[in-house]
DNA sequence: TATTTGCTATATAAAAAAAGTATGGAGGAC
DNA sequence: GTCCTCCATACTTTTTTTATATAGCAAATA
């Protein structure tokens, strides 16, 4: 059985005469007698009953038309459905966002799955190695990640923007109470709670090198494994934290503000990372195509 | 597109090479090679990744390959259902019955679907000349009919077995109470309640006619139009009726009873009655050849 | 009654499509 | 470097499908 036989079968059953099949689909007549006498034999069944006046559907052949239109609609779905995945417009897009870039990775994607609502958008929250690892095994597609100004993780990268590093505070915390800035002397003494360093972020490390710069090594009062726990605990009062600015301005009904350190200055920059896969998807392709038209 | 560039697609899919599909095929490599080409071209998509181990699906391969095993499911389908509609073993069955033959019918019925459980059943309750009319305008297939001995309906017909008919009364209007059978004096005086003699049945009318031969005209008291309504009329003590024994036996409950007339007696026949269609479908056929060997 | 008309089925030739054969290039494995 | 496996392409052969021509059949028509 093809689906030539299928859409002769069809339009027979429509037009009521082989004839008149004929003359709709433009092929002469014998090819159509044959084909649907072929699709008898293999069905092992009559599907028309033949006079002289045309023919008509037996029982068997109405069950067979029934069937041959929902064929006929899988068929025009299926290839539909392909296009659309090679474009991108359906699929799966599966990401993976810091802690600290939610509020870049929700603003993006509004924006994207306007554009594609039939995308099946998969995101996960997570710290930076633990994305990275899944990106590795191919779970997850695009990462949206921090990087140091220079640091690069070996895969394709998009900067989003930047973001300066300042000091997190609240009230009873504040070094320099009634000062736009705090300068850098004014941390000594004064309880930090920072971000862990590791192979990724040093931003604590940095901070801590100026200050001994300055004369003086402050007290970490706690080490944090991610930006959310110091947020927590810099709102407690444990002490100072550092923290990229936009993070502390997504929290807009938190006590904690910032400040710049007057003396130090840092970046960190929002950044898309994604394997370097020639043959990446089209939802990933798309994706990445509206992150660079911003 | 068509099935065979499909079937190639999956081989090639599920054996992740194309060598791998044509050895399972036992199809030479390159026809295998063209057909994928030609299907990518058509759908204007890459299904695999080529690699020199073999190919690897794309994105759209995967949901190509996902709709490919549902059509495949569907054409089995296809070809099962329309074989079983053809063998008789799935379709429609439009029946009309009588209101004196629901006995007859419901049992015949019951063995039929035991055997056929996937046909669908239509059962119409009626009078004889609107069932044959239905059945004229192919809205029933096949009735269960009464026919008085000899007469024919110009149809096909099975004669399913014989029942005599007899008076029906009840206690109060015994005409000849503690006798076995009424002797047709006694029904001098004794209003009846008698079916409405058409070109169909004329049992009444050979009962009044073997009267009038006794001597006697009996008193009519009622005209029934059916058997059911003869039945309420001779239980609500209207007077005595006339009808096929068995339909009296199946009302189990009722104070009504049969005698037979000791000096005169007839039969009804019940009959199935169906058109005389070379064509008929194959549900018709098993449920006649069913009926047939009874 | 004979003829015409409209339909389907069959036979055969022509065209198109698919399969097979041979071969070349490309990337790992040894 | 050589071999091996895999895929793609060029070309030939086979198979399938289509088109043309024709016959049979039944109903409508003259």
């Amino acid at each position: 059985m093809n689906f030539k036989q299928l859409e002769y079968f069809a339009a027979v059953a429509e037009e009521g005469s082989i004839s008149g099949a004929s003359r709709a689909l433009h092929v002469a007549q014998p090819p159509i007698s044959r084909q649907l006498a072929l699709l008898e034999d293999e069905l092992g069944v009559t599907l028309f009953l033949r006079t002289n006046k045309g023919v008509a559907l037996t029982e068997a052949g109405r069950c067979l038309y029934q069937h041959s239109r929902q064929m006929f609609q899988s068929l025009r779905t299926m290839a539909d459905s392909v296009r659309d995945v090679e474009a991108g417009a359906r699929g799966q897009l599966k990401l993976g966002v810091i802690y600290s870039d939610v509020q870049t990775a929700t603003q993006l994607l509004k924006r994207y799955h306007a554009q594609y609502p039939q995308v099946e958008l998969y995101v996960r929250m997570g710290a930076p190695g633990d994305l990275l690892d899944d990106l590795g095994r191919g779970e997850l597609h695009v990462l949206f990640l921090r990087s140091q100004s220079g640091r690069s993780f070996g895969l394709r990268e998009r900067v989003l923007g930047e973001d300066p590093l300042e000091l997190v505070m609240c009230p009873e915390t504040d070094p320099a109470p009634g000062q736009d800035a705090v300068p850098i002397q004014a941390l000594r003494n004064v309880p930090m709670c920072l971000l862990r360093s590791d192979d990724l972020w040093n931003y604590s490390r940095d901070l801590l090198e100026e200050c001994r710069r300055a004369g003086f090594t402050p007290s970490v009062a706690c080490h944090c494994y991610d930006t959310p726990m110091e947020m927590q605990m810099v709102q407690a009062g444990f002490g100072v934290g550092f923290l990229p600015r936009s993070i502390v301005e997504a929290h807009p009904g938190s006590p904690v503000y910032t400040k710049p350190v007057l003396e130090f200055s840092a970046k960190s920059y929002p950044i898309l990372v994604w394997e370097n896969d020639p043959y990446q998807s089209g939802c990933v392709k798309r994706f990445l195509e509206l992150a660079a038209s911003t």
